[in-house]
Parts: C-alpha cells; structure tokens; sequence
DNA sequence: TGCTTAATTGACCAAACGATCAATAAGACG
DNA sequence: CGTCTTATTGATCGTTTGGTCAATTAAGCA
C-alpha cells in the first residue's frame, strides 16, 4: 500500500510540502494547517514537516503569504495595464463573485489566528497592504486617463479593500446569492471611484 | 487564600459563569474562551463550567449572541427613535471609531470558528440579519422623513454592514489611524444613503 | 560494490483541550 | 441538631497539538 520511503532534495521536499500545505488550507483555511495534516497529505512523517519549519507560525504566515501572494500576482498578470472602466469594474465583480471564498476563509482565519501570531499578523499587514497599492495604483491609472474621476484614489483604495474583505466574509455565512450581490454592488463602487456612470442624483 | 467552596442557585451560578465568560471574550476573543479560562476568571473549576454548558461549541455561539446582542440593543436604545441625517452619521461614526476593537474581534473569531461550530455559524446568521435589519430601519426611516434618498434600503444596509466590518476588521492589523478612517468614510457613507449633503460630482 | 552523508522516520514528550464521574460538602429544611 | 438534596469538586480519561531526538535508510560518490 505505502510506497517506499523516498529521499528528496531539501528545496524538493520543501516545494512539495508547502503545495501540500497551501492545498489543504485551500480547503480547510488556516485552521487546518496542523503538522500531521499537512504531513499526511504529502505523504511523510509530521517530523519532517516539523523540520522544514522555523516553527508552525511561521509556516502558517508563509501559506497565507503565498496563496495571497499568488491572487495578486494573477490580477496583476490580467488587469496591470488595462485602464479601461469596464476592466475595472470586471475585478470588481469577479472579486465579488463567490468564487473567492477558499480565499476569504483563509483571510478570515488570518485576521482571527494572526492576534496570536506575529508572523502571521506581519504577513496580513504586508498583504493588505499589497492589496491597497495595487487598487490605488488601478484606479489612479483610471483618473490619470480621464476614466475616473476620484480625488484621493488611496482612500478609495482602502474602502474598496474593506468593501470587498467585509462582503465576501459576510457571503461565509448568509445565504444571499453571491452574484446579486455583487451586481447590487456596482452603482455603489462607481460612485466609490467617480465613475461617470455611477448613479447620480 | 482561596475563599471557600461557595454554593449558589443555579441561575446565580449560570450568570456568574455567562459573565465571566462574557468579559473574556472581549479581552482575548472567542479563540480565548476554555473551560479552564473561563473557570479560573469565575472562581469555580473547569468541571462546573462544563456542567453548565451543553458544550462548548454551544457555550461559544451564546457568549457571542450575548455581546452582539448588548450591543444592538444599545444602539436601538439610543438612535432607534431617531431620524435625522446628523444622527445616523454619529452613529456609523462610532461603529468605526477604534473604540469597537474588542467586539470587532469577537466578530473576527466568529466568522473563524463558525465554520466549525454549527452553533455559532447560527448564531452568527443571526446576528448578520438583526444588524442588517437594524440599519436598513433607520435607512428607512429617513427615507420617510425625506432625509435620505435611497432606492433599496435593505441592500444599501448589506453593505454599510460589510463595509464596517471589513474596515474595522483591517483596523486590528493596520496602522492606519481610526479616527481618520471613519472621516473619510463620511462622504462614501452619505451617497450610500443617498444623504443630500454627500458629495456630489 | 561498499562507504558515507544526511534526509527521513518512529517513538517520544509536555501541554492543553473537552468531557465524564464518583466523591464531597454547602445549605435548606424538618 | 441532624438529615437530605444537589451544587461543586478533584481526579482522570482520550485526543490533539507543536516540538525534539536518536535511529534508520535512501542515494550520491569513491
């Protein structure tokens, strides 16, 4: 049934584990992530994640850093150069939209595990921060083109991040469809950024 | 040094257990809450604890109901007869003003260990629809009174939920200044509601 | 092929958790 | 004052956690 032991090189193992890793909090958040359950899924001993960990802590802060890490390296990828409207408010919804909530567990247990974990609360600061600059630098890039017309893009940046955080983490556990939402939700972000077709009164 | 055994009515015992646990919470979160915690902040042993309790899962989900539930009623206690715009902002000023971190947290921990507590994950819908319901009321009122002009009361209370909590929920790992934070929520709050003075464009 | 390095294991440990149960004793009541 | 109910305790169990360590063995290398 099991296969044999199997000697990888350190930098091997390590990817392997922290896939491993990553995958289960995926599934399970971050609350998931013990030793043994990371090491069955890997296929090895809960030592050897152990080893390969300065502590637990620090291999939670590193997941999380690295499955956020990895949503903005894609939104980055896909909308870094665009300015239009209709791009923009495309990662809106598709942030709204439901298929995000692997990530918001992992974002919800982040800010609930991170109190006890400096690593982990490190990690959440960069990360909101990342998230910040990079809806700044979008929507800034929209007022730069005309397209926007937002005095401060930094505040806006920070409310729409605390919009969408506090959203998707509500979606956790109300029944409301994601979808309605998120289409509810467009009039408020146009006016959030000076949209030209943000409702006006 | 100890005082001896003590022997009270059950309901004296039950509410000096539910208090205890109750100030716990807001001082480490739901995630702090033990049967050993919560016995030595009371005075009694863990065993009493846990004879009071059904579980702790369902000890959890009610210290929860209790601490949103004081705090609902203190907002309907002083803005539920309330309908003027000054009134409405004083109050989503407070709901972002820093001095909300202890519930906020009791908040953080919820959405967390709700996905593995079905008592509380209740507990938590629950709470959800009395804010959202809380606030679409006074949306409403105003809308009445011809103070705010807002199609969907209950969709723009969704998100005024959501943004308060994810803004207070970054709150407990930024830097950012509170206070600041909530003055320029203002004007994204007042065109949430359709408030006259918002700003217009 | 045999040796050597070090990746990997299994067996531990102490701590903390929820929960159960017989034994104790506080306080009401006759 | 003695008795009885039951609130309360202390001890204990089984589980899970993160972490450590000597022993094992896979695989590169002479």
């Amino acid at each position: 049934m099991s296969t044999p032991r199997l000697r990888l090189s350190p930098e091997e193992r390590r990817a392997q584990i922290a896939d491993a890793a990553r995958d289960l909090a995926l599934e399970e958040g971050l609350i998931g992530l013990t030793q043994r359950s990371i090491a069955a899924r890997a296929g090895v001993t809960g030592a050897l994640v152990a080893h390969y960990a300065q502590s637990m802590d620090h291999l939670v802060a590193d997941v999380f850093a690295r499955i956020v890490g990895a949503e903005l390296a894609e939104i980055r990828a896909e909308h870094g150069a665009d300015t239009s409207a209709e791009g923009f408010e495309a990662l809106v919804l598709s942030l709204l939209d439901g298929g995000r909530a692997a990530v918001t567990r992992v974002w919800v247990d982040a800010f609930s595990l991170g109190r006890r974990s400096e690593p982990l609360a490190l990690a959440v600061r960069r990360a909101s921060d990342e998230w910040q600059a990079l809806l700044a630098g979008l929507i800034d890039a929209r007022v730069e083109a005309g397209v926007f017309d937002c005095p401060d893009p930094a505040v806006a940046a920070w409310h729409l991040v605390g919009l969408v955080d506090g959203l998707n983490a509500q979606s956790l556990v109300s029944w409301g469809d994601a979808g309605t939402r998120a289409d509810l939700m467009l009039p408020l972000v146009r006016r959030l950024v000076g949209d030209g077709r943000g409702t006006r009164r």
